[in-house]
Parts: C-alpha cells; structure tokens; sequence
DNA sequence: TGATCGGATGGGAGCGATCCCACATGGGAA
DNA sequence: TTCCCATGTGGGATCGCTCCCATCCGATCA
C-alpha cells in the first residue's frame, strides 16, 4: 500500500525527475504524460514521503508548541486549550502540522526531541521555566513566546496587555460604586498575574475614593486556590465590609464564587466577583462571571503568522505584541454601596 | 549551529560508522574513541536528525491524534482535553512526539498530511464522520478509536462502559427515591449518548416504581443546549412533579444546572441533577455534579499503549476495550419524594 | 542552413542517517 | 604455526525525494 515516486514513474513510464514535476506543479511536462501519471497517483493512493521531503528541503512543515505543565499535567487547561485550538486551526491553515509537548521543569527531554531537526519552528505557552527558554535558544530553531512569564529581551513576546485589562476591571468596579475590595492575586513571578494587580492598582488610584483594598497572594493560579482562599478569608470579607472580589484570572474567580455561594454569600448580591481571560466556564457558572477578554484566538492565529515569518528568515518581525482586553460584563457583578451612576446615591437600590 | 555525523566523526578523527555506533550504542566501539565522540557531540550540541533517521528506518517515532471537531474548533473540549493529555503524556514515556489534528466532516485535508508517512499510528477520539475512518483504512498505517462514535467490526475500539454507567445513574437516583425523571439525550447517533441512555433506561426497568421517563433529545451535546433545553422545559417539569434530571453527558448537565438556577429552582432542593463523564467543570460548579467518572486517563495510556503493540506488529491486540466507570456523588443529587433508604416513606422529608 | 530557444524528458548527486560487509588486529585453541 | 573469533574500524549502498545539468526535438530567426 506504500508506493515511493519510482513505481509511479515506472507505472506511468516515465522518469522520477518527470514524476516529481507532476507532483510538485513544477517544471514543463506535456498534457498527456501529466495526465499518465496524476492517474497512476490517483489509483495507488500515492502520497510523496514528508519524511524523504523534509531531509531534501531542510523544512518539516512542522511546528512545535511547548506548553508548561503544572502540577497534573493540563493542556486542558481552560485557557491554554483556547490557545491551543486557535493555534492548530491557524497552522493547519497555512500547510503546519503541530506537534504538542508539555514540559515541566526539569526535565529537557520532550523539548529535546523536538530539537532532532522535527520542526521547523516553535511557540512556547506560558510560564515555562528560563531553563526551557535557555535550552531552546541554543538551537537553531526559530520561536517566539505567548503569554510567557519572563520579559527576555531577546524573545519575541505575545502577551495580553495586561495591565491595560487591570484598569478595566477597577474601572468596572468603581463605578458600579464599589470601594471596598479583596483581590486574590495569583503568582506574582508570572507576568500577566503581577501586572493584572499593577493595572488594578493603578486604576483604581486614578479614579480615587477607593476605602480599602487587601491583597491575598495565591502562590498558585487554580480554582482550588481561589476556593480556598476565599473559603479562609469569607468571614473577615464581610465583617470588614467589602463588597467585591477581583481575582486576577477566571478560574482563581470561580472558586472564589464557588466559595461565596456555599456560604450563602449571594453573588452579586452581597458580593461582586470578576476575573480575568474569559475561559469557556465563566460563561457557564450560574451566575455568569464577569471578566475581561483576552482574544486568544487573534494570538494564537497570529502566533503562527509571526512564526512562519520568521521561518521564513522575513526582517522586521516586532518583538513586542500587545493584545488589546475587552470587558465582558455578566451576571456577577451589580452596584455596590456607593450607588450607581458615578457616585453618591445611598447604599440603597432595588433587585 | 546544525551539524551532521559526518562533521561530528570528522572532528573527532573518526569514521561516520563509528560515530554512528557511538550514537545508537550499537556494536563495538574503544573506551577512548567513544569518549572522544562524545566529547565532540557534546561541545557541539550535536543532536542526530530525526528526519535522516525516519528515513532509514522508516519509523518517525511520531503518533497522530486527531479529534472531531464539532462546530467551533474544539480541542479544548472538556472531556477529550483530558484525554489528549494522558494520550500526550502516555506517547512521551513511550519515546513519542504527537501531532494533533482536529478534522471536521469532509475536509480530509489534515488527515491527508498524516498520510505522508509523518506518523507511526493514529488515535482517532470521537464521532469522526464514516468518510475519515474510510479514509484513514486506505493506508498502511495502524490505528484506533477512542470513545468512538461507529461500531465498525474492523476497528480496535476503546470505549467506556456506558451502558453500566447508564444503569449506575438509574440505581443512585432510585435509590434516593426519585421516581419521575427528565432525561435530556444527547445526539443518539452517538455510541456513548445512546447507550447511557438505554442503561439508564433498563437500570429504572430493573428496579421498578418508576412512574413517569421523560425523554428530550437534544441534536448537540453542548452546554448551551442542555441551557436551552432545560429552560423550555422547567415549567412543564414543574408541573409534571418530576425531581429528578440525567443529563447524558456533563456539559449538557450543567446547562441544565443553570437554567434551573436561574429559574430559581433549587438544585438539589427541588430538583437532582446528575450527568455523565466527570468533566473538570463538574466539581467547579456550585453545586458540584454527582456524575459517572470515566477513567480517561487510563484510556489515554491504554490507547498509546495497544498503538504502540499495533506499530510493533504484535499480535492478539484485543478490539474491544472497555472500560469500567465509576459513580461519584457530589452536591447536585438528593432525596425525592420516596425518601431515602429502600423506599415506602411517604414524600416527606426536611430540606 | 546553422544558431538559438522554449518545451519536454532523463540521469546523477545529495540530503543525514543506518546497516551490511570488508578488513585489520591480537589472543587463544587446535 | 595456523586458524578462528572477538574486538574495532572504515566505506559503500540505501531510504524517497528534489534539484541541477545534459540532452533532444522542433520551430523561429538571422
């Protein structure tokens, strides 16, 4: 069931160079033997060897993208899924295939078989330890880095802007009149998780008239965290009379919602909770959380584009790609006790 | 930054056969001389190209994997996530990179890339449409179906036992009384959705009492359309005095959960909800879901593992591999009418 | 008429590894 | 002493393809 050009070429009676012009479209060949031959290819299910290609043209039509692992491994993790997808989508499309890796810290061996000349370039996800990064750079090998946790100057970087989406959310929140706030902060080594909190901060300084805000570090960044945290913290987050949550992404918000609830603390009744990515379940939690957008999709897609760029050796690939934050309101957060519109109504507002 | 062996034996005065045994450890080799060539390697970051290697041996030492896709590009979809990363993690201890590839109805565009010799086998998951398999059996190339949605004789099949499954849901919910159900069925072209269904079905048939099955097909098995569903439909539940909701899988589970929610009716108060798969978002929604787990990790690691005895061309690889499932009970289900133990208690019974 | 050129085709080299075979050495058995 | 075999090494062929170069043919042009 395996055929190779040269029982093509035999078949249709003509030689491999002939053949080969037939298959790639290039070269002169006559109308009838073209045709000879595309009809051997059809009845043998002829397919050209992307191994015997690759070791001729020095290109695999293969990418690589790297993605951490913490703790139990997760590509399924909410938000690195989305990227995933949008990346394969978007490699499919312009003729890539993807091999998909997860690495943890120590160990080099999956990011090193890629190395054995497999890909032609590679994207590293997240958080990936400067080991990995370090360990990559010394191959020849093309790659950029999306959503990473260091700020390598050499590194070609895609990143929300982050501290942008911070701002938003403080926006949101003090407006609605909330003045009163608990921020779960996840890891702070990690550069989204830090500059969320810097934007939030510095928002919120902007606007003025924030009463208090307490900070709760979370070293790491799941729903277990969150639900974990919040669950600790309920009853001092209602003596002390906050009125809303931000945690610095979806799933650290969803445990803090989930800890809310169980409580009897209704969301956003008594509490206004928001996040950060706008993972597939935030959509899903009853209630709907509020949150601010990153539009992964326009990443991962352009994740490729630059990557392909630069395998194509093309100048000027810019270093630095921000991405714009949307805020999407839903159901989790309502007016807090400084009222609605700009300021100054009493605490006071119907369901 | 690239070298070959040739350059590797060159500078370490050697011949490339020589280099070569160093390499693969194969075959005799002087104490000095293979440290001298390792030396070299090692200074040079000399990694052998797997590309020159696959051609040789013709084996790549790469898997495919490729996914349905349904609608949106999905590879983030809860269950196969999950799945993908034991299969990920399972290829990697086995010395396996893998390509994943989502694939939609007619497209046979990125299996066709596959087909190119990139690969050693393939792991289908999910309703793949008829025309992939067909296509896929053309070709030299061992493969298998997880969670598949044909029963085609000639394929190796890992599946879940979700007849038993259906029937676990039906005894927990009988047992705690319930005895007028609404069963939101996902597409029955489905093997899974279709058996959870008839086991479901036989389970309520077997224990008897059950008063009233009410049966609503859903076209998809997404969140939103259990949402959906369930929203048209609370009313008449209400009405009908039925307590009790199966979902046949998670997502439509949860979309149910919330339109119930929002509806203001109680979950488990009023009404138990339960689902099938134990998706991640099961345990994260307030209330968490008492579902059947599939032990998908144990799929993922037997799928790479009976794929890797099929590339070996060992014999007596089994073609039907189910697997067990398991009942975990968490917030979303609770004693109907019939009260708990046995049944008999009349449908009293505190919050 | 011979040179030139576009169309059409075939043959050989080479991509980077492995593997088979040939060959050289030295020690132990016959 | 001769033979054999374990040890150690090098060279050529090969995997399936592409690409360069040579060749050939017929038509056009000077």
């Amino acid at each position: 069931m395996n055929h190779n050009i040269k029982e093509i070429a035999e078949l249709a009676g003509v030689s491999r160079s002939t053949a080969s012009r037939v298959i790639s479209g290039k070269g002169y060949v006559s109308q009838e033997v073209r045709q000879r031959v595309t009809a051997v290819i059809e009845e043998l299910q002829y397919k050209p060897s992307a191994v015997a290609r690759a070791m001729v043209s020095q290109r695999t039509h293969n990418i690589g993208v790297i993605v951490f692992r913490e703790w139990q491994p997760i590509v399924s993790h909410p938000l690195y899924g989305k990227l995933i997808d949008a990346i394969l989508l978007a490699a499919e499309a312009r003729g890539y295939s993807v091999f998909l890796k997860t690495d943890q810290e120590m160990s080099l061996r999956s990011t090193g078989y890629l190395m054995e000349q497999r890909v032609d370039g590679l994207i590293l996800i997240s958080r990936l330890r400067k080991n990995v990064i370090d360990y990559v750079k010394k191959f020849n090998v093309p790659y950029l880095m999306v959503n990473g946790s260091t700020d390598d100057p050499e590194v070609i970087h895609l990143v929300s802007n982050d501290e942008e989406g911070g701002q938003r959310v403080a926006e949101h929140l003090h407006g609605l009149g909330h003045r009163r706030f608990l921020v779960i902060a996840g890891p702070q080594e990690h550069r989204s998780h830090n500059l969320r909190l810097e934007g939030f901060k510095r928002g919120l300084a902007k606007l003025g008239g924030a009463e208090n805000v307490e900070i709760a570090p979370s070293p790491e960044s799941g729903f277990e965290h969150g639900y974990r945290l919040m669950a600790e913290r309920a009853d001092d987050f209602l003596r002390d009379g906050r009125t809303a949550v931000f945690a610095t992404n979806d799933m650290l918000a969803l445990g803090v919602m989930k800890a809310l609830l169980e409580r009897g603390i209704d969301v956003p009744g008594r509490a206004s909770v928001m996040g950060f990515d706008d993972v597939a379940s935030a959509a899903m939690f009853a209630p709907a959380l509020t949150t601010v957008r990153v539009d992964t999709e326009r990443m991962g897609r352009d994740a490729v584009g630059l990557l392909d760029r630069l395998i194509r050796k093309e100048e000027g690939v810019p270093m630095l790609n921000e991405y714009a934050s949307e805020l999407i309101v839903r159901q989790s957060t309502r007016p807090g006790p400084s009222g609605h519109e700009t300021a100054a109504a009493p605490p006071e507002g119907e369901g």
